[in-house]
DNA sequence: TCAAAAGTGTTTAGCATACACCCATGC
DNA sequence: GCATGGGTGTATGCTAAACACTTTTGA
């Protein structure tokens, strides 16, 4: 009974503090091993996976709120992070037994329903370096970990759709904008940066090509580096010229205001 | 007094079947003479105007609810309606002079910071035939009318960087996406089509160039009938090929999942 | 010395741009 | 008949795609 007079008390403080009915999802990307990775976090006691998300302060800007989140579960504070869709349906919330994964939880039926009632989410995208990353779980889980994006399981509410949008959203951004900066250590090969595409977009792409394209961009700067202690021939090492990456970034498109 | 009871009644009952700290407004596009315009409302007793907006229905999906705020203002039933960004700022809300503009409309104060206290705003942009609307006040406004896209006045709140936005994205739609289904009546010549993307783009264009582009894309249907009346040559009347032109929306960009 | 990966340049094709002449209609 | 706008086809250029040989490196 303390226990759910604290919970309900938490509760409480928690609604004073945050907007109402709106909620914030997070899809972190992150590029490791070849392969494109997403941040997902296991609900305490329970074999379930989702995003990770949060709330707005009534005094937060809500991008803001979506870096806060951001820097809570990986660590990073200078992160690539957009907004790609809200989601607003009423079942988004029932698309999987919740019912049966908040009784694992172990709340209060009172307290769990209004932990999980109907919801305008906004979803956010971030890219981040994987190598960076310190993956944290929040309160109501205990384990977070990058998953292989063709390996994710089933997510809890409508997660698994946000995912698809969110990578969707990506590699039409990738048609259109250079990426890359957010997810590559500081230097790297053109191959490394070509796997990435590749992996994005899933599909192989011809090398001359593909370098070429790149250079052609101007953002990127090669170094007098080679990479060493691979087998074969070494190649040069690359790294982004920000600023020109940044005004890249901004034109966006042939059809700017 | 009395007057106060009833409008605190009123938005308690408001309350009570809406979903709290979340809105939507509508940028609505029309086409008509040669010109791109947007549907705005006049707030009562004021000079303010503002996007036609609406609340979200506890038991109702986000985009039901922006269909129908659509529906309410222009008496249309099928329309093109996408969602284009969602709004957070704390500040959003504090661009104009709302005070003043509050103080018109006569509410208490209290019951006034209620009504426009800080939201998350869901932005959508609809387009729509601009001969079959009925531009239609709701409770707050008195005046429902078209404006040129190019003589928008300052409007309440952030409203005109909705605009802003929403018309940036209907230019990059319109990039790799057919447009004009919902924004010409069902026959149309092949010269209205290119002014309206010309009046999109804000450019103008070969006409040559542009017929070979439309027809390109498969999804115009040119009849028999050439249109009379107008002076000079008579041009063909076109249609929309609506099968492939719902394929074509579908496919959207040259990397589909 | 061999296999595997990386560096480099040329040819080709498709699409978007530029451009000019003839025809129909109302005044 | 003439000014205006609409119908049509061809030449050109640029970007993206296709493609092959040489070099380096560790095993």
């Amino acid at each position: 009974m303390e226990c759910k007079n604290e919970l309900q008390q938490l509760l409480a403080d928690f609604k004073a503090n945050h907007m109402p009915s709106v909620s914030i999802d997070c899809v972190i990307f992150g590029f490791h091993d070849g392969q494109l990775k997403v941040l997902l976090l296991r609900w305490k006691n329970t074999d379930d996976w989702c995003l990770p998300g949060g709330r707005i302060h009534k005094q937060e800007n809500m991008d803001a709120a979506a870096h806060r989140s951001l820097r809570e579960r990986t660590g990073l504070h200078e992160i690539f992070l957009q907004q790609f869709h809200t989601f607003g349906d009423v079942n988004r919330y029932r698309h999987y037994s919740q019912i049966e994964t908040l009784a694992k939880l172990g709340l209060p039926e009172d307290v769990a329903k209004q932990v999980v009632s109907r919801d305008i989410s906004v979803g956010y995208y971030a890219l981040v370096e994987f190598a960076n990353v310190v993956p944290t779980p929040d309160i109501f889980t205990d384990e977070c970990r990058w998953w292989d994006i063709q390996q994710i399981p089933a997510l809890l509410f409508d997660h698994n759709e946000m995912v698809s949008l969110a990578l969707k959203t990506l590699r039409r951004q990738l048609s259109y904008q250079p990426i890359g900066y957010n997810l590559l250590p500081e230097k790297f090969t053109m191959p490394d940066l070509q796997q990435l595409y590749e992996t994005i977009l899933g599909q192989t792409m011809d090398r001359r090509n593909f370098q070429k394209r790149m250079l052609g961009y101007g953002i990127l700067k090669r170094l007098d580096e080679r990479k060493i202690g691979g087998a074969h021939k070494s190649p040069y090492l690359y790294r982004f010229d920000k600023e020109k990456y940044e005004k890249a970034l901004e034109t966006e498109s042939l059809f700017t205001t």
